[in-house]
DNA sequence: AATACTTTTGCAACAAAGTTGCATTCTTAA
DNA sequence: TTAAGAATGCAACTTTGTTGCAAAAGTATT
């Protein structure tokens, strides 16, 4: 468990620090989409919040985690599943779902985003979906 | 011209400001989803940044703007289409899509989100696709 | 294991974004 | 025209995010 963390960093040619393990830590502890906040306050003061900042960019960039577009100025993380980390290139091709009841977000992994034919003229590289109602633990 | 936000504003039970009157103009004029700060910008200091916030927030709770999601960290509005005022109800069925290069965002009432099956336990209320790009503008 | 080099961290200071309460001003409806 | 209610502007504040720089930690090499 703890050499998972690590594992994740050198993968990714990041030298490991503590918090970078922390912070992976509380990823892979979570079953839902976190965000900054989330993590600020789960570190509980142990580190300070510029390096967290600078952690989950580093991450993004590195494609260890992936962003969760939302309308309520929260972007939030989540681990990026095996496929995603090892092509390196980012398709998160699955479909994330935020409960209006509990407020967590989920990637549902197994649930595709369908095609879609966008008009002519315009190139697509990115494609986020995000549903909103209530989710299976709270229905 | 003039009239048309003024018809909005009324049919939506609002009371006619010109601070109102001056957001759904530029909302009317633009061609692309506006922020809270490109809102600010095009007021040019006309009006206070805490009625933009508190105008903004007015018009979504009548339906008269929508919101679209991003991973930046900036939410941006939106005119609803007629339907969608209308209606009262709020399905923006349409996708939304952010230009990479110019930075704009559309809607593309055209492109209708397709129908997705959500695992068992999970209901959906409201979809949200937005894709990223080059729009055709700058292609 | 000690060194030199590079990267990361924490601090401080700042900038930007968003919120709240309250007095004043504007709208609306009678 | 006026009274009641709603919206606005201001001030003060909280939260969120950014930047530069010195100190600390990590990495690679001998």
């Amino acid at each position: 468990m703890q050499k998972q963390g690590e594992d994740i960093l050198k993968n990714s040619a990041l030298s490991v620090t503590a918090s970078r393990k922390r912070i992976l830590e509380i990823f892979l502890a979570a079953d839902n989409a976190l965000a900054h906040q989330d993590i600020e306050t789960k570190c509980a003061d142990q580190y300070d919040r510029v390096t967290i900042y600078r952690t989950l960019q580093t991450f993004l960039e590195k494609g260890i985690i992936h962003n969760i577009p939302s309308t309520d100025n929260m972007v939030r993380y989540a681990l990026c599943n095996e496929a995603c980390i090892t092509t390196g290139h980012h398709h998160d091709n699955h479909v994330h779902f935020k409960c209006d009841d509990c407020g967590k977000t989920v990637c549902l992994d197994d649930v595709n985003i369908p095609a879609v034919n966008l008009p002519k003229g315009y190139t697509m590289k990115e494609i986020n979906m995000v549903v909103n109602g209530i989710c299976k633990s709270c229905k």
